[in-house]
RNA sequence: GCCGAAGUGGCGGAACGGUAUACGCGGCGGUCUCAAAAACCGCUGGGGGUAAACCCUGUGUGGGUUCGAAUCCCACCUUCGGCACCA
């Protein structure tokens, strides 16, 4: 009779069937264990589940395992963010109905999702285009307008004039500013919009003191919010009582201004500009506001502006400086207008050269001749041409030229940031209706709570217009008012999906529950999501809005804490087998439905563990997936194939030698577990696999410690390949389930080697290599290492200077 | 331009300042077979030497620190990622 094979198409369904049958993955609330919330970025229900999603998803799922066996009452939840554009885009493309197109697409996943043999707790899954879910994204809106949170507000805002709709400044990337969905580069429109006032955060949102996330998502949001301290302090201008506010992070060099500048659409232009000077202003502005909105490609601008005829004050030395407008002055940052100091500003020095302005120097550097400087100099050094605070340190004239001003009232310290509010309309119909209502006689009203949801009406027409779909939409578009009953209109726009992806680790916790977005009690027990993974790609998007969320929750009373994920862990992203990013017309796009068809989910997820380090992403080969399946049927006739006989009995050191590789792969697999090095975990897998492959040939295969050998090799395998190792559990006569096991500890002692291999050097160089007792004492050493002759062809007719003894590692003799 | 990360065999990648190249892929040789595939066993950085012993050399480049450097320091080169008129 021939032994059964390894034959995953056969086991994987098995066990998966009867897993979700036992409902193995469910996690309850148990107080009397410590919880462990493991959460994966939720996916997008953009069709098939391709293989990005298996390297983000498998190897969380081992992780989550593990740290099940290691005793946590794990949760591990699964969802769909199910609105946003590509839906639509793609639901418009086919003639499908948005709703339609993504539910479809959601059936698929879960199916392929399934196949994975993940521990996720479908009992919680959400999805966010779902009513239920839905609600209570505009349940928070409302509660942020409650507490001043949300605004409308009119601004330039960004357009993606494909995707038809405004984008938050996140989405916006790139040199071009492209959209970050489809591409497109963004044009500027003045639109009334709903933002959130993320920015009353930042200070907060730089301080990541209570979190452990990686340091390369630190830095992208530290310079995203980009916060700067300085001065604001104001201008005067020549002949009027106006004032221009300018914002400056060096004040200590106010001396050296030579002219000023306003942004081309600051709201002063009309009114300062003389009238020999309005037709090449007005002529400068239309080009500005054109270059704005036609592709901005050329990255060396010139540095161009024209005088508006007025002259502004310094209030420093009352000196007059020309008033010009030129658009690299930003109006969107500080107060949209600056001091000109080109000695030490490299765009105010351009700009200088470029006008012929002077360029005094009034920051010296050391060792400064006096003589013009051939740039901007930007770093410290003395003042110099400033009046009475000539010969300060700069970092010193600084802050006497800040108080000086804040005395005299002209200025005052201020702190600036990059980031703006986040601006959360859409003009597209596949989001989350905004609960708002317009009233000719009360304005702008809420949404009743108890009126919620605002269903999205599905008979809408959903072409992208430019105008939210929903405007059209007669039936949804008039409403009554809830204040005066009076009629008036609904808000058409809908929610960016970021809003609804910013809360989905909270709902996981609650299922179901309709009397709020969490049950409080449950949330209590599961909050906050202790590890997190997902792409690099959302460092600055839905990382920094769903803390800001958190945040903003916490001081209205919703939630009790004040970040939303503890640890984060950022996966890199699997290339094609031509080691290219991979795309349909490239034609590199691996789909792991064939693989898992042909090796098994279990090869699957071991292999996207196995190709390097998580965080570095890398390539597929479909020849390397090759060996993890061997790897795999190795083990399964480790495990199983009938051992021969032998005479004789292992010796002692037999079975010492087979407990230490043990023990030992036991103590490297728990710390490569925990450190997220899933490709050394699985090499070392692999080298005790290996030895079990030899040892099995040998009479200890009849020991004790071979069952322990094997019955720990099973356990380990268990999180990376949980459908294996329940069938190999089974097999060996384990008790139902291997994933409810307690993870195996190691034995130090039986880990401990007993001899090492010294390595001899001499002058640094590796001449021997000497077995040793562990613990071999200094003099022993150097007298074994004195005595091979390898070292001594080396030391011969010379004098040994020094030796140097590191116990066990290495032994190097200096000769002269 | 600024900030960050990384450069190791033919390839993916291992290496608390202490045996460079673990593990896997590929290649070469062998066992089995009529043959092939699969499987199994052995070898596999480069150069010299006799495929032994042994010697030299080697982790992007050039310096430095150290008994000893892929690892630490300095400079440079290259690649990737982020930001980019942010005053």
């Amino acid at each position: 009779m021939k032994r059964q094979k390894y034959n995953p198409s056969v086991i994987e369904p098995k066990w998966q069937e009867k897993w979700e049958a036992d409902r193995l993955y469910h996690a309850e609330e148990d107080a009397g264990r410590p919880k462990f919330y493991f959460l994966t970025m939720l996916p997008y229900t953009s069709g098939d589940l391709h293989i990005g999603h298996w390297y983000a998803m498998a190897p969380s799922d081992a992780k989550a395992r593990y740290l099940r066996m290691k005793g946590y009452n794990v949760m591990f939840p699964v969802g769909f963010d199910a609105f946003g554009l590509p839906a639509e885009n793609a639901a418009i493309n086919h003639g499908i109905h948005p709703h339609k197109w993504t539910m479809a697409n959601i059936e698929r996943m879960r199916g392929q999702l399934r196949s994975m043999g993940a521990m996720w707790d479908w009992e919680r899954e959400a999805v966010t285009a779902d009513p239920d879910y839905y609600k209570w994204s505009q349940w928070f809106f409302l509660k942020f307008y409650q507490h001043d949170l949300a605004y409308r507000s009119m601004a330039p805002v960004d357009w993606c004039p494909n995707c038809n709709t405004t984008l938050a400044r996140e989405q916006v990337w790139g040199e071009d500013r492209h959209c970050e969905r489809c591409g497109t580069p963004v044009i500027k429109k003045d639109l009334e919009q709903w933002f959130f006032r993320i920015t009353k955060y930042a200070d907060e949102l730089l301080d990541f003191g209570k979190i452990d996330w990686p340091e390369r998502v630190v830095t992208m949001q530290t310079n995203w919010i980009g916060r700067s301290e300085g001065v604001t302090f104001d201008l005067g201008i020549k002949g009027s009582p106006k004032r221009i506010p300018v914002f400056t992070t060096r004040p200590d060099t106010v001396f050296g201004m030579t002219f000023a500048v306003l942004a081309p659409e600051h709201p002063l232009v009309a009114e300062l500009t003389t009238d020999e000077h309005r037709a090449a202003v007005e002529d400068y502005r239309q080009r500005a506001r054109r270059l704005s909105e036609i592709e901005r490609l050329s990255t060396e601008r010139e540095r161009e502006g024209v005088f508006i005829g007025s002259y502004a004050i310094n209030p420093m030395n009352e000196e007059q400086v020309p008033l010009y407008i030129a658009d690299y002055v930003l109006m969107t940052y500080g107060t949209g207008a600056i001091m000109g100091v080109p000695g030490h500003d490299e765009r105010d020095f351009d700009f200088a050269e470029r006008n012929g302005l002077p360029i005094p120097v009034v920051i010296a550097p050391a060792g400064w001749d006096g003589q013009p400087l051939e740039a901007a100099y930007l770093d410290e050094g003395t003042m110099v041409n400033s009046g009475r605070f000539d010969g300060l340190p700069s970092s010193e004239g600084w802050e006497a030229i800040t108080d000086d001003m804040e005395t005299r009232g002209v200025g005052h310290r201020e702190v600036q940031y990059r980031l703006h509010d986040w601006l959360i309309s859409r003009q597209r119909y596949w989001g989350a209706p905004i609960p708002m209502i317009y009233c000719g006689q009360c304005g702008i009203v809420p949404v009743p709570e108890d009126q919620l949801p605002v269903l999205l009406p599905e008979d809408a027409e959903f072409r992208p217009t430019g105008e939210s779909p929903l405007k059209y939409h007669e039936g949804f578009l008039h409403t009554t008012c809830p204040q005066c009953d009076g009629p008036a209109r609904r808000e058409t726009d809908t929610m960016d999906t970021f809003m609804c992806s910013s809360w989905y680790h909270m709902r996981y916790t609650s299922p179901g529950y309709d009397k709020g977005p969490i049950d409080p009690a449950r949330y209590q027990y599961w909050r906050p999501v202790d590890q997190y993974t997902g792409g690099i790609e959302h460092a600055t998007m839905h990382l920094l809005y769903t803390r800001f969320f958190t945040k903003a929750c916490r001081d209205i009373g919703i939630l009790d804490h004040d970040e939303p994920m503890l640890r984060l862990f950022n996966q890199g992203i699997i290339l094609g087998e031509d080691n290219e990013k991979m795309s349909k017309s490239r034609g590199n796009v691996v789909n792991p439905d064939d693989f898992v068809q042909s090796m098994g989910a279990d090869t699957t997820r071991a292999y996207l563990m196995f190709i390097g380090p998580w965080d570095a992403g890398g390539p597929w080969s479909s020849r390397g997936i090759e060996g993890v399946y061997r790897f795999f049927q190795r083990a399964w006739d480790v495990a199983l194939a009938k051992p021969k006989s032998f005479a004789e009995q292992a010796s002692a050191n037999e079975v010492a030698a087979l407990r230490r590789i043990t023990h030992k792969t036991i103590r490297k697999v728990t710390d490569d577990m925990e450190a997220f090095r899933f490709n050394t975990m699985i090499a070392a897998l692999m080298e005790f696999n290996n030895y079990l492959v030899k040892a099995r040939q040998t009479p200890v295969v009849h020991t004790d410690a071979w069952r322990e050998a094997v019955r720990t090799l099973i356990l380990l395998l268990a999180p990376t390949a949980p459908h294996l190792a329940e069938e190999l559990w089974q097999r060996i006569g384990g008790t139902y389930s291997v994933h409810t096991q307690p993870w195996p500890e190691w034995d130090e002692d039986a880990a401990a080697d007993e001899m090492v291999t010294l390595v001899v050097q001499v002058n640094g160089k590796v001449r021997d290599r000497l077995p040793v007792a562990v613990g071999t004492s200094e003099e022993e050493a150097r007298d074994l290492a004195l005595g091979s002759s390898k070292v001594q062809r080396h030391t011969a007719k010379k004098n040994v200077v020094k030796v140097i003894y590191v116990p066990d590692e290495v032994i190097n003799i200096v000769v002269k």
